[in-house]
DNA sequence: TACAATGAGACTAGAATAGTATCATTTGGA
DNA sequence: TCCAAATGATACTATTCTAGTCTCATTGTA
């Protein structure tokens, strides 16, 4: 089954847990794991490597926390993915040319870098301003 | 990164190879591996997965080897990836909703379905008479 | 200083990946 | 009839990935 990790899909969670938040509100990781079901020791692999692709800001100390470091509106799916997975490939020769010799004669090669190319149209406009406005909605 | 398996790369080779044949033509899996640089102990388990997915025909003894089940046109990208991979998830809810407690209210959940939708349409319009021509004309 | 929070990373158990190796079965033809 | 050619079905290994736990160091606030 093609698909994405765990870790990712609760990174997902944390960024949409932040997005919807008022504005620069920080929150602690252990609240978050807490609300969405994350576990605990989890989130921190998770929240540092969210840190390191600079999607959030982090505080440490006492009344820390996380927030987002950019607008939800510029944080959209496709940033999260490829700051958990690294690089959304289908195939490792859409990110690797060199590495198959039969890539200069290969269809096939063409019909996975256009796949490519539509996923990542559609994660790209997965801002999660939209993603959290929507999940207001369902949440009441 | 998130990508299909090499087993999934081999097995579009496989059927590329044979939708570049003249139609009904048998030809070997050991031939196919030559050509097409595939490990020779891989290719057989690939083989099994197609024959068992109904892609491929074959035929025991001397003289054997495979074909297509059914012509190129009827065969598309999509249909490679789920007889190697089983399902296009990109995330586990899309194919199982009630693993997740927050399903219902969880707008990502609803992106990951979309962007599911846009990657099978794609795989699916990539068809090997397409391919197979487009190989001809790369080979050549 | 005490405490609350993140940062870094070691560690485990289990599953998936990639590849190799055997042996059985079927088939055509010498 | 018997051999060789071909697939069918597994078993096996080594490596890497996954999911999760745990510990300790560092930072910042009160
Ligand atoms: S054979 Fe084609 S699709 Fe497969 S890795 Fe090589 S270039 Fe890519
Ligand atoms: S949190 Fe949302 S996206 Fe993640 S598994 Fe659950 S339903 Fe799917």
């Amino acid at each position: 089954m093609i698909s994405i990790s765990r870790e990712t899909d609760y990174a997902c969670r944390v960024i949409l847990h932040l997005g919807m938040l008022p504005v620069g509100q920080r929150v602690t990781a252990q609240e978050i794991a807490r609300q969405r079901i994350v576990p605990r020791a989890l989130i921190r692999r998770v929240v540092t490597r969210l840190g390191a692709a600079k999607l959030v800001t982090t505080t440490r100390g006492s009344g820390g926390g996380l927030a987002l470091a950019r607008p939800a509106s510029e944080i959209s799916l496709r940033d999260v993915v490829e700051a958990m997975e690294g690089a959304i490939a289908l195939n490792t020769c859409v990110i690797y040319p060199r590495e198959c010799p039969l890539v200069k004669a290969c269809p096939v090669h063409e019909a996975w870098t256009n796949a490519r190319v539509a996923l990542v149209r559609e994660l790209s406009q997965a801002t999660f301003d939209k993603l959290a406005a929507r999940g207001q909605m369902l949440g009441a």
